[in-house]
This record gives C-alpha cells, sequence and structure tokens, in this order.
DNA sequence: CTGTCTATTGATATCTTATATCAAAAAGAA
DNA sequence: TTCTTTTTGATATAAGATATCAATAGACAG
C-alpha cells in the first residue's frame, strides 16, 4: 500500500506539531480548518491515524474524552488535570520493568502500557485557594 | 440527595458480582434482563455509576471500548489481551509511589493513576503455535 | 397502614467520538 | 500527458454513554 504525501496529511502534522499541547482530533481540525476551510474532518481524522501509524505522532487514548495526539513521539507519560481537563507531560524515568512485572504475574506476552496521571494543576490548585 | 435502594440497584449489583470477569455495561445488561426483561439499559448504566460512587464497584476506564466494571473494589491493576479482549487482574505490588513521582515532576497535586496494561493471554499466545 | 415527597425508573432522544461508504479528485510513476 | 491507485470530501453510520421527562415506587411521618 503505496502511502501518498498529501497536503492535507501535512496541514495535519504541522497542526499538532504548532499546538503543542496534545490537541484533539476536534482541535486539530479546527486548527487546519481556519485556514484550509475544504478540509473535512474526516480527513484530519484519517491522517491523524495514518500518521501514528507511521510513528511520526504518537496517539494518546484517553480512559475518559477525546484522544489526544502527540507530536513528541518518543516514550514519555502523561498527566491530565481533573477540573480544567489540561494534558501535560509527566517526565518520569522509564516505566517498562513494569511491563515484565505484569507479564511475570499474569502470563501474558508482549505487555505494554501507557499511563495517563489524573490530579489537580498548579493553575487550578491556585484558583481553589 | 437521598438514596434508595432499588431492587434494580441490587440486579446490577449482583450481576457485576456474578459475571466477576469485568463485564461492561451491556454485558451487566444483557444478564440482568433475563430474568427482569423490564429493566431498561439506562437504569443499568446509572446504577453502575451510582455504585461506582458509592464505592461499591470500581469503574475501569479503558483506553478503547467500552468501560468496564469490577465487584473488587481494593486497588489492583488490569491486563489486556489485544486478541480476544478478555480483561484479567494483574496482581502487582502498589504503584502509589509513581503518583509521587509524577506530583513531583509536575507540580500537580492529588495525583492518581489506574494502568491497564495491554498483552497476549496464555490461551491466545497457545492458539498462534 | 396510608399518604406524601422525591429519588428512581423506563422509554427514547440526543450527544460525543470515531469509522464506513463511495463517487470524485489528485499523487506518483511511466 | 496518461494511467493507476490512494486519498479526499461529504455524509451516513456506529458505539458508547448521557439527557429528558412523565410515570413509578422507595422511605418516612403520622
Amino acid at each position: 500500500m503505496e502511502r501518498r504525501n498529501t497536503i492535507q496529511k501535512q496541514l495535519v502534522l504541522q497542526a499538532v506539531a504548532e499546538l503543542a499541547n496534545h490537541p484533539t482530533a476536534d482541535e486539530v481540525y479546527s486548527l487546519v480548518v481556519k485556514d484550509h476551510p475544504t478540509v473535512s474532518k474526516a480527513t484530519v481524522y484519517r491522517n491523524l491515524a495514518s500518521l501514528s501509524d507511521d510513528g511520526r505522532l504518537r496517539h494518546i487514548k484517553m480512559p475518559s474524552g477525546a484522544d489526544r495526539f502527540d507530536h513528541q513521539t518518543f516514550g514519555h507519560n502523561h498527566i491530565e488535570c481533573i477540573l480544567c481537563g489540561r494534558l501535560e507531560d509527566a517526565p518520569l524515568e522509564d516505566q517498562t520493568a513494569l511491563n515484565a512485572q505484569a507479564a511475570a504475574a499474569t502470563g501474558y506476552r508482549c505487555v505494554e502500557h501507557e499511563i495517563v496521571f489524573r490530579g489537580i494543576c498548579p493553575a487550578c490548585a491556585g484558583k481553589q485557594h
């Protein structure tokens, strides 16, 4: 399956990089249509999936709400504010040892995981005073 | 807000315990309607949420697909088979230290997390030969 | 046991997020 | 340019879950 480099794909990739802070598909779409009103939302979804497949984006599957996308593709964890909904990087040391533990405890193979922490961000903690 | 103990709520709680292996809302509904065909799916959803709120069930928010519910309410992790979709317990030692790490790294407060590991279960690994 | 009050129910509509469909358009190779 | 196949745009559909609202039924007072 040949992979073509369309301008829509470039726009999507660029939008994710520009938004930087883990946008949802909808947020990417909103940015793209600003300058290119003919781009379809389906195309945004398709290109986000395709780019994630190719390893050019990271697809963060959220336990609640819309999935998010990250232009940083190397492994790192994330933390979500339960009040304002923002998602930030959580620069922890690598947790791959956990995978081996889970594999040993369950007998499963090829174990992977991704953690989305939840808490209250400094800004929201300040507002609640 | 008063909390009433309806027979529908009892049926939902009992169904989750009976199914044992982390049923989805739909699976709970299917079991309940067998003996009580008038119970509405909305009622199942509402009672699953209400019972989880009260700490009588555990709501496992899945990164993909339907959420699941656990009659064991104490903390433990889960692992999902990427081939057959089954969800089992992953009895790891407590990972609360991770929360403190994430809090320190990000400045967030009241940090929590839940890990859903993904891998291939022994049964599926066997089938693939 | 009866009546009152209000949480809960059943039925259904609606919402959100995401994917499927399909004719038309465009990328890449010759 | 011409041909082939992927990709697009528009829209329909799907899954999972919540909202709406009149009718029902717990819990409590008496």
